[in-house]
DNA sequence: TGTCTATTGACTATCTTTGACCTAAAAATT
DNA sequence: AATTTTTAGGTCAAAGATAGTCAATAGACA
């Protein structure tokens, strides 16, 4: 298995274990698995990103630490974030991708309805021949469509 | 035999093994055969495709992989499948009969309605002179109209 | 003998890992 | 209190490890 890998599920083991939250050493952790510590802030970016539902906080100096918290919000707060700060005027295939998996994990849509979106922003459905800028914008507009129908019937 | 159906049936052995699903590293599958890596992809491309059944992912860089999954779907799940992605304005000889000897290995289809339809989107049937685009807009036609009387009768 | 299928290899894209250099905070020293 | 030193963590670009694409070539088969 993959280094980053292996970190990445030691730090949810020990998120899992407790509480939802975590603090280590970057020093500590990148010495216990014999890499570099830059390494730690890879995993961390690719792996505990707010696109994959964490936070980081840290300090540096004496007794400096690092921080994960993963985040919980009610399904409104999420969509209005979504809708309103992460998703721009652009967004390619994999952050598209990333953002329906979390909502499926947080139950917001069901199974059928994350394969659909993906389905709809996938490269299968919008493989016409135009320039990638245009496909993410593209992309963008139709997930801030679909996240305000979802949002809308969610008012209840 | 060809290489391409050697690692085809390299690859099945494996599927059928034990489960659904396997990993495999392109290139010591290529240096198992002994031949250039993207003639895995080739035999992918050509063998396993969602036409075909199968569903791939992959990931490129340190620890990558390649992941092949035996779809399983109910028959209306595939004809939907089928009728709403798959075949979209335009639908080749080729593909046609592809898909529909899948709705036979399926047993969507009997054999001899499998030839039927064969038959009927078949370059003898279809062979009078037009462009072969509008051929082929006419064959995406036909056979959505065919899989929608066997998703009709299907209905039960 | 021409057309379809298979094979290869050069080039490209993507993911991972590392290391050199940078910055911030705390601790020690003056 | 100010300054220096030490102790962290952060950034970024280069190197390494895979997989993907495509066009040219070779081979098989009708």
């Amino acid at each position: 298995m993959r280094l980053s890998d292996s970190i990445e599920n030691f730090i949810k083991a020990m998120l899992s274990d407790d509480s939802a939250e975590v603090e280590l050493k970057r020093n500590e952790l990148a010495e216990y698995f014999g890499c570099a510590p830059s390494q730690i802030n890879y995993v961390l970016a690719t792996r505990f990103s707010p696109d994959h539902g964490y936070l980081t906080e840290s300090r540096r100096g004496g007794g400096g630490y690092i921080r994960i918290v993963r985040v919980v919000q009610s399904d409104s707060q999420r969509l209005m974030y979504l809708i309103n700060e992460r998703i721009g005027d652009s967004l390619s295939e994999e952050e598209a991708l990333r953002l329906i998996s979390q909502l499926k994990e947080h139950s917001i849509v069901s199974e059928k309805e994350r394969d659909l979106m993906a389905a709809a922003i996938g490269s299968r459905a919008m493989g016409i021949p135009i320039p990638d800028t245009m496909k993410n914008a593209m992309r963008a507009r139709m997930m801030k469509s679909m996240l305000m129908s979802i949002a809308a019937r969610n008012k209840s």
